[in-house]
RNA sequence: GGCGUGGUAGCUCAGUUGGUUAGAGCGUCGGAUUCAUAACCCGGAGGUCUCCAGUUCAAUUCUGGAUCACGCUACCA
C-alpha cells in the first residue's frame, strides 16, 4: 500500500433511544476503531466519523411514554453515548448528532438538490386523517368496512377476510385505530426515491464488481434484495419530529429518518473540517478517497442500497469501497435487547471495571461476530483477561522489565554477537506487522488480535528457551544479548498493540520510557526498536487478574434483570368493563377434541384443525403453529367458542375459536377440562 | 413460504482452488521450570468436519435434498 492514502471511515450512527451496549461495540465501534487507529499508525490520512441518530418515530413514542419532549430524550442519550465512547477510547475524529444545525442544513441541501434535479417521484394522494391524534392514518392505523366483501374489520391496506388489498380511503365507515374517531380526509404529498432505477447499476457495482472483496453475508443480503426487485421508497413522512422537508407545500412533513441519518456522516465530517480548519470535500468527493462503512447486519440494506443510490443520484459523491457488516453478538445465550434491558451497557461497564477498557476491547475483538452470531459470556471475558492478557502479554512484559531492572538497573545492555536463535527471533518479530496488517486490511480483526498475542508468545518462548536467570551465573555477557532481544519484542508489542489496546500501549510506552518514535512500518525495516543505554522504568503490571467474584457480580446483575422481566410480564391486564350475565350467556363455549391438524401452506402461524365440538365436526383455523406441531395436538381436549361468526382466513372458513392462554416463555397453552371424561359438546358456564 | 448467512475437537473459531496423519486458542491430562500476576515453556488425549443422496479413482471441501440457528422478505398477529 502506498503511503498516505485518504480514508473516510464511518461507524453506524447509534440511535438515541438507549445507551450503547457491547453488541454495538463488538459489531461496529471496536472494529472500526482498530481499523482507524491502524491506518493512522501506518501514516494514512484518516477521519473516523460518527454521531447520534436522533430522529424517527421510536424517539417520539418513547418521549410520549415518558411524558417528555423528543429533544429531552435525545439530549439524555446523546450525552451518555458520547461520553461513554470517549471514556472507552473510541477515537472518533468527530462525534456529531443529527439534531445539529449543520446536519439539518446538509440534509436539506441534499434533498433540495435531488428535488431540483427531478430525482424524486412526487405522489399526492388523499389520505385519512385523525384530527384529534393529529396524524395521517395509513395501513394499520385505520379499520373499516371492506368495499368488496363487507367485512367490517378490514384494515386500511388490506382486508383479511377476502384478502384483497386496497387503499385506506376505499373503506366504508373508516375509523381511526388510535382514537376511534371518524377520520377526515386530507391530501398529502410524498417524495419517493425510485430505487428500481438504480437496480441494474447496484447489481453491476456490488454483486459483480465487489464479489471478491466484500463479505459473503453482505453480498448475499444485497443480492437477495435485488433479486426481490426494488421499489420506489418514500423519503418523507408526515411527522413533526425530524428535518422539515425543504420545499414548497411540505408543511408538517419531515425527511424519513433513513434518508437523513446517513447524510449525518457527511455533516459530521463538515463539522470536523470547520473545527480543524480543513476542507471536508476531498473526504467525500475525491475518487482516490476510500470510504468504508462499519455497520451491523441490520443496516446492510441502508448502506448498500439506499444510501449508495442517494449518493449516486446526487452525483458528486464517492461510493463506499467496502461495507464490512458484522453479525450480532448475543449475551449469555440470549439476544441482546435494549427494551428488555438484556445487555452490558458501556457506561455501566466503565463504572464497574474502571481502567479496564482494553480488557473489554480485547474480549470483544477476540470473539467478534465476524462471520456469524456469537455469544458473549462473562466467563469468556474473564478467561480472555486472565489467560491471555495477564498470563501471556502482561506476564511477558513484566518478566522483561523485572529482569532488566534486576540485572542492569533498568539500563538496556549492549548486545554481544547474536546467536542463530536471536536472529531467527528478531526476524520473526519483523514479520509481525505485515501479518497483522494483512488481517486488518481484510477486516479480520479477531485473527489480527490472535497474531498480536502470538508476538507475546514468541517473547515468552524466547525467554523460556534462553533462560537468562540461569545463564547469568555462568555467562553474564550472553544475558545482555538475551535481554536486548527480549526488549526489542516488548517494544514491538507496544507499537503493534496500539490499535487493539490503546490504553495498554500508552502504559507500556511509559514503562519502557519511550514515546512514539518508531512507526508501525519501521519494525520490519530497522534492526533496533529500542537502543542500548536507554533507561526504562520500573515494573508495573499491565493487567490485573479478574476474580470470580467480579464476574459473579455481573452474572447476578443479569439474573436480576431476568427476574425483573419475568415480574413485568406477570403484570396483569386491568379488568375489563363490567358486563351483564346476559352478555356472558351470548357466548356459546364448549368442550371439543382436535381430530386433525394440518399446517396451512405459506403461513407461519396458522393450523387448519378439525374439531369435534359435540354438535358437529368443524373446521377451525388457529394461529398456534409456532407453539405446537400438528401431529402433537391430535386428540387434544380444547375449549371452543362455537358461535363466533365464521371468518375466512387464507381461503379457509374458520368456524369458531379455540381458547388459549400464554405461558411465561411466550408460548401458547390450551384451556382444557381438568377431568378427561368430560364429553365433547359440554357447555362451559 | 421465498431468499441470505452459518452448522468443523468439551468451549470459541480457522481451514480445505476435492487427494497421504483436518488446525489454533481456551479447557483437560502429563512433563519441565522458577525471571515472572501458581504465570510461562514442552508434550499427550480429544473430531464418522450436522444428516442423507449424487458426481468422482477420491468429498469435510462440489451438486441436490433434509435439518437446526440467526437474519431479510411475504403472510400472519
Amino acid at each position: 500500500m502506498s503511503n498516505s492514502q485518504r480514508y473516510t471511515i464511518t461507524a453506524a450512527l447509534p440511535y438515541t433511544n438507549g445507551p450503547v451496549h457491547i453488541g454495538h461495540l463488538a459489531g461496529v465501534y471496536v472494529p472500526a476503531d482498530i481499523y482507524a487507529r491502524y491506518l493512522r499508525n501506518t501514516g494514512n490520512d484518516v477521519i473516523y466519523i460518527c454521531g447520534s441518530d436522533e430522529h424517527g418515530v421510536p424517539i417520539t413514542i418513547k418521549a410520549k411514554k415518558e411524558g417528555v419532549s423528543p429533544q429531552d430524550i435525545v439530549d439524555k442519550y446523546h450525552t451518555i453515548i458520547k461520553k461513554s465512547f470517549q471514556d472507552f477510547g473510541i477515537s472518533f475524529d468527530n462525534y456529531s448528532r443529527t439534531t445539529a444545525k449543520i446536519h439539518h442544513e446538509t440534509a436539506s441541501e441534499f434533498f433540495k438538490k435531488l428535488y431540483n434535479e427531478g430525482k424524486f417521484i412526487e405522489e399526492s394522494n388523499e389520505q385519512l386523517y385523525d384530527a384529534e391524534a393529529n396524524q395521517f392514518l395509513a395501513d394499520r392505523f385505520v379499520v373499516g368496512t371492506c368495499p368488496k366483501c363487507g367485512n367490517e374489520e378490514s384494515y386500511g391496506d388490506q382486508c383479511e377476510s377476502c384478502g384483497t388489498s386496497h387503499n385506506a380511503t376505499d373503506l366504508i365507515n373508516p375509523k381511526s385505530a388510535i382514537t376511534g374517531n371518524v377520520p377526515t380526509t386530507k391530501i398529502t404529498k410524498h417524495w419517493y426515491l425510485p430505487l428500481d432505477k438504480y437496480e441494474k447499476w447496484l447489481r453491476e457495482w456490488i454483486v459483480e464488481g465487489h464479489k471478491n472483496d466484500w463479505k459473503t453475508n453482505v453480498l448475499g443480503q444485497v443480492k437477495s434484495w435485488l433479486d426481490d426487485g426494488l421499489k420506489p421508497r418514500a423519503v418523507t413522512r408526515d411527522l413533526d419530529w425530524g428535518i422539515p422537508v425543504p420545499v414548497e407545500g411540505a408543511d408538517g412533513k419531515v425527511l424519513y429518518v433513513w434518508f437523513d441519518a446517513p447524510i449525518g456522516y457527511i455533516s459530521s465530517t463538515k463539522e470536523w473540517a470547520a473545527r480543524e480548519g480543513k476542507d471536508w470535500e476531498p473526504y467525500w468527493k475525491d475518487e482516490k478517497t476510500k470510504l468504508i462503512h462499519f455497520i451491523g447486519k441490520d443496516n446492510i440494506v441502508f448502506h448498500c442500497i439506499i444510501f449508495p443510490a442517494m449518493l449516486k443520484a446526487e452525483g458528486s459523491y464517492i461510493l463506499p469501497e467496502n461495507v464490512p457488516a458484522n453479525e450480532f453478538l448475543n449475551l449469555e445465550g440470549n439476544k441482546i435487547s435494549t427494551s428488555k434491558n438484556w445487555a452490558v451497557w458501556l457506561h455501566e461497564y466503565l463504572e464497574d471495571f474502571p481502567d479496564k477498557q482494553d480488557v473489554l476491547r480485547y474480549a470483544l475483538t477476540a470473539n467478534a461476530p465476524e462471520t456469524k452470531d456469537n455469544d458473549f459470556t462473562w466467563k469468556d471475558f474473564q478467561a480472555r483477561n486472565n489467560n491471555e492478557l495477564v498470563a501471556i502479554f502482561g506476564n511477558f512484559i513484566n518478566r522483561v522489565v523485572v529482569l532488566t531492572n534486576k540485572y542492569y538497573d533498568g539500563i538496556i545492555p549492549e548486545p554481544n554477537e547474536f546467536s542463530d536463535v536471536d536472529n531467527e527471533t528478531l526476524e520473526k518479530l519483523q514479520k509481525f506487522p505485515s501479518v497483522i496488517s494483512s488481517s486488518i486490511e481484510r477486516y479480520r480483526f479477531r485473527e489480527a488480535s490472535q497474531e498480536l498475542m502470538n508476538l507475546a508468545r514468541l517473547g515468552n518462548k524466547y525467554l523460556a528457551d534462553e533462560e537468562p536467570w540461569k545463564v547469568i551465573k555462568e555467562n553474564p555477557e550472553r544475558v545482555k544479548t538475551v535481554l536486548y532481544v527480549a526488549l526489542q519484542i516488548a517494544t514491538g508489542l507496544s507499537i503493534v498493540c496500539e490499535p487493539f489496546l490503546p490504553f495498554t500501549s500508552a502504559k507500556l510506552e511509559g514503562i519502557l520510557n519511550i514515546s512514539k518514535n518508531v512507526a508501525w512500518d519501521d519494525i520490519e525495516k530497522t534492526n533496533e526498536l529500542i537502543a542500548p543505554n536507554h533507561k526504562i522504568g520500573k515494573a508495573e503490571l499491565l493487567f490485573a487478574k479478574i476474580e470470580d467474584e467480579e464476574v459473579q457480580k455481573q452474572l447476578d446483575k443479569l439474573e436480576a434483570t431476568k427476574q425483573a422481566n419475568e415480574a413485568e410480564n406477570k403484570v396483569v391486564e386491568p379488568q375489563k368493563e363490567t358486563i351483564e350475565f346476559d352478555d356472558f350467556t351470548k357466548l356459546d363455549i364448549r368442550v371439543g377434541t382436535i381430530l386433525e391438524a394440518v399446517k396451512i401452506p405459506k403461513t407461519k402461524k396458522l393450523l387448519q384443525l378439525k374439531v369435534d365440538v359435540g354438535l358437529d365436526i368443524r373446521t377451525i383455523v388457529s394461529g398456534i403453529a409456532e407453539s405446537f406441531k400438528p401431529e402433537d395436538i391430535i386428540g387434544q381436549k380444547v375449549t371452543v367458542l362455537v358461535n363466533l361468526a365464521p371468518r375466512v382466513l387464507k381461503g379457509i372458513e374458520s368456524q369458531g375459536m379455540i381458547l388459549m392462554t400464554d405461558t411465561p416463555d411466550g408460548k401458547l397453552a390450551f384451556i382444557e377440562p381438568e377431568n378427561d371424561s368430560v364429553a365433547n359438546g359440554e357447555q362451559v358456564s
